[in-house]
DNA sequence: CACCTAGTTGGGAAC
DNA sequence: AGTTCCCAACTAGGT
């Protein structure tokens, strides 16, 4: 098909009107003076609505390509998924989630046929245990590998979102997580080594530690923390887990509890992800490991608390770690804590039927937030970031909000507090 | 009905 | 899109 004929067809702009992305990357970094935007609203204010996205959507297409023309090269076989490297593999080990561009328009207006859902739609308050059906679309495989266009999902949300009285809006709307997909799409595109820590200008370069060992027991689901180690075996099983669940094992690793670099995990999440995508990978994981985009590095999920309310009773744990099925549900997320008849009335013996935590989430946590702290300090001691002057502008700053606001609070912030926010 | 106590809920601040 | 601690406010039930 030629771009001219589908350009005609569908009524759109003869630039680009086929693409991977709702927005050119390169237009929007243009627009922002040659640097792509790094947060996210600043992003939405210079994408705007798509130009393309007032025209109706094509309904049919002028012509197809007859099967096998592609261009200079020849077709060859699908690979077998052991000849990709996925070796042992039984078919209850496969994810149960199935290709295909049929099947991708399916789940689409699964998605979408109840409009309610989608009108309300607000990531991050979906329930990451949800297993049996999951709190959000499922779409991303099919976004990744072309079988779902990315436009067209727009534009249906776009025609939901019409019919309905009011509806929720970017960064958490179903808009708003196609809008981070060209947001982390434009910043990987303008950002030289955006899959590294040196050499990329917008990471923190941070003196992670090199423990193989560590790596090995979260890669393996062997962390001692059946949160954590469930997460990973669905993981390993389906290829896809909820957003919240890959922010738990992903901080576990980096900034949480083992300070592994984020490229390590990054490569596990690139293999075993049926979604994994170069942009929005690396860029969740820069995010997730405070080396970019976001600097709460105080903020650390439980590897107990953040399941346990979601998941009271561990459904979600028993159902990935069957070895603690039988454990009650007072000690499922904390196993090592259950005295030694409750591990025996549950057949699961910490240290030998499931291993005791590789580390303390407590001592472990307190030293990444020091490590982070001192990482932090020297990043901005190397490139200048807050000078004294800037430092001035800050306390004034914070005085006069401060006076503004005593009349009508009792409590004074500190001056730490308030600037962690800022 | 006043008063007490234990338990729960919600918001703010520190980390 | 964090967790924990603390305290005020509130509830339920008992005396």
């Amino acid at each position: 098909m030629k771009v001219k004929d589908y350009a005609s067809t569908a009524g759109i702009e003869v630039f680009s009107p086929v693409s991977h992305t709702l927005f050119n990357p390169a237009d929007i970094i243009q627009k922002n003076g040659g640097k792509p935007p790094l947060t996210y609203q600043s992003f939405l204010k210079l994408a705007g609505q798509p130009l393309w996205a007032s025209s109706p959507l094509p309904v049919s297409l002028s012509s197809l390509p007859p099967v096998g023309d592609v261009g200079y090269f020849e077709i060859s076989e699908v690979p077998t998924v052991e000849e990709l490297g996925y070796k042992g593999y039984g078919q209850e080990e496969l994810s149960p989630f199935r290709g295909g561009e049929s099947e991708a328009l399916k789940k689409l207006r699964e998605s979408i046929s109840d409009k309610e859902w989608v009108a309300n739609f607000e990531k991050p308050k979906g329930d990451p245990s949800a297993y049996l059906k999951p709190a959000t679309t499922v779409l991303s495989p099919y976004l990744k590998f072309g079988c779902l266009s990315s436009r067209y999902f727009y534009q249906c949300l776009t025609d939901v979102y019409q019919n309905v009285k009011k509806h929720t809006s970017p960064p958490v709307s179903l808009v708003g997580q196609l809008l981070w997909r060209d947001f982390f799409y434009t910043v990987a595109f303008g950002t030289p080594n955006f899959d590294r820590m040196k050499g990329n200008r917008i990471c923190k370069q941070i003196p992670w530690s090199n423990d193989d060992e560590l790596l090995a027991a979260w890669r393996e689901a062997r962390t001692g923390y059946p949160w954590i180690d469930a997460i990973m075996v669905q993981l390993r099983k389906w290829g896809w887990m909820h957003h919240l669940a890959r922010h738990c094992v992903a901080c576990f690793l980096t900034r949480g509890d083992m300070f592994v670099h984020w490229e390590k995990g990054r490569d596990v999440f690139d293999r075993l992800l049926i979604d994994s995508d170069w942009a929005i990978n690396n860029g969740n994981w820069l995010w997730l490991s405070c080396s970019s985009f976001f600097y709460q590095y105080n903020r650390i999920y439980s590897p107990v608390s953040f399941g346990k309310k979601y998941d009271p009773n561990g459904n979600y744990i028993r159902h990935f770690l069957p070895v603690l099925k039988d454990m009650p549900k007072e000690y499922i997320y904390e196993p090592w804590t259950a005295p030694l008849t409750i591990q025996t009335r549950a057949k699961c013996i910490i240290g030998r039927d499931y291993p005791a935590p590789v580390v303390s989430h407590d001592s472990a946590s307190k030293e990444c937030k020091r490590k982070l702290g001192e990482a932090y300090a020297l990043n901005q001691k190397l490139n200048g970031q807050v000078s004294e002057d800037g430092l001035k502008n800050l306390r004034r700053k914070f005085e006069g909000e401060e006076n503004q606001e005593s009349g009508r609070r009792q409590k004074q912030k500190t001056l730490t507090g308030w600037l962690k926010d800022h």
